[in-house]
DNA sequence: AGCATGATTTGCT
DNA sequence: GCAAATCATGCTC
């Protein structure tokens, strides 16, 4: 497991990070998410995200100005932003675009491939096709929390890395959970994936391909 | 498979 | 006080 994985734990740049949001949504789809611990790396492929965008996002924390909560969002791209909501989950975010402007994409769903039995433990023995596939879940599972917030993305802790496997099928649609007044195409997963989250919530999601040359 | 509800905390009209 | 970038459970078709 551990020699599978160190070749890939290559951490993607802050450059990576600095680019416009819905440029990097895509290119992030199949890259590893691992949080490292003394048994080993727990994480897996990223196969959902969404972005929230600018003071001008009505469905962005930053739509009233900064706050204590929603600082690590005008902080340095390439890091995480974790906040906690609904009274019990915590959500993941990468911090994207320039120092200042405050955007970042979520992590919905992770493909378990590193560190089952750690996740199953922290998820209470599920099966493994919901262990990661939403928000909330994927944190229980990599034990992500309020101490994450504002943590860098290249480790010591948590790492983005990876390639992005060629010729992945990604689709587009509406962001889950947020009402008709941010509707925006800015949610990015995997086509066909069997941790993609369910998308319950009146679906008009319009799903849509994605091609768009991030190839 | 789909809908309704309770859990439970934080930030700010 | 209320709404929230959710989840698990329990109910009904």
């Amino acid at each position: 497991m551990r020699r599978a994985t160190t070749g890939l734990l290559r951490p993607l740049s802050p450059a990576f990070f600095r680019r416009p949001t819905l440029q990097i949504a895509p290119d992030l789809l199949g890259r590893f998410l691992i949080v490292l611990e003394n048994g080993g790396p727990v994480g897996g492929r990223i196969v959902e995200v969404e972005a929230y965008i600018g003071e001008d996002d009505p469905a962005c924390h930053a739509f009233r100005g900064r706050t204590q909560r929603n600082t690590a969002m005008y902080g340095p791209p390439g890091h995480a932003y974790v906040y906690f909501t609904y009274g019990n989950h915590w959500m993941l975010n990468a911090v994207t675009e320039r120092e200042g402007f405050p955007a970042a994409l979520l992590i919905r769903a992770l493909e378990p491939l590193h560190g089952l039995s750690a996740m199953r433990l922290r998820r209470g023995s599920d099966k493994d096709r919901t262990l990661t596939n939403g928000p909330g879940k994927l944190t229980k599972a990599l034990g992500i929390d309020g101490g994450d917030n504002g943590a860098s993305l290249r480790g010591p802790r948590i790492i983005i890395a990876g390639r992005r496997p060629p010729g992945l099928p990604v689709a587009v649609s509406g962001r889950v959970g947020v009402s008709e007044g941010g509707y925006v195409p800015w949610r990015f997963y995997v086509d066909g994936n069997l941790w993609v989250s369910p998308y319950r919530n009146g679906t008009r999601a319009t799903k849509g391909r994605y091609s768009d040359g991030v190839e």
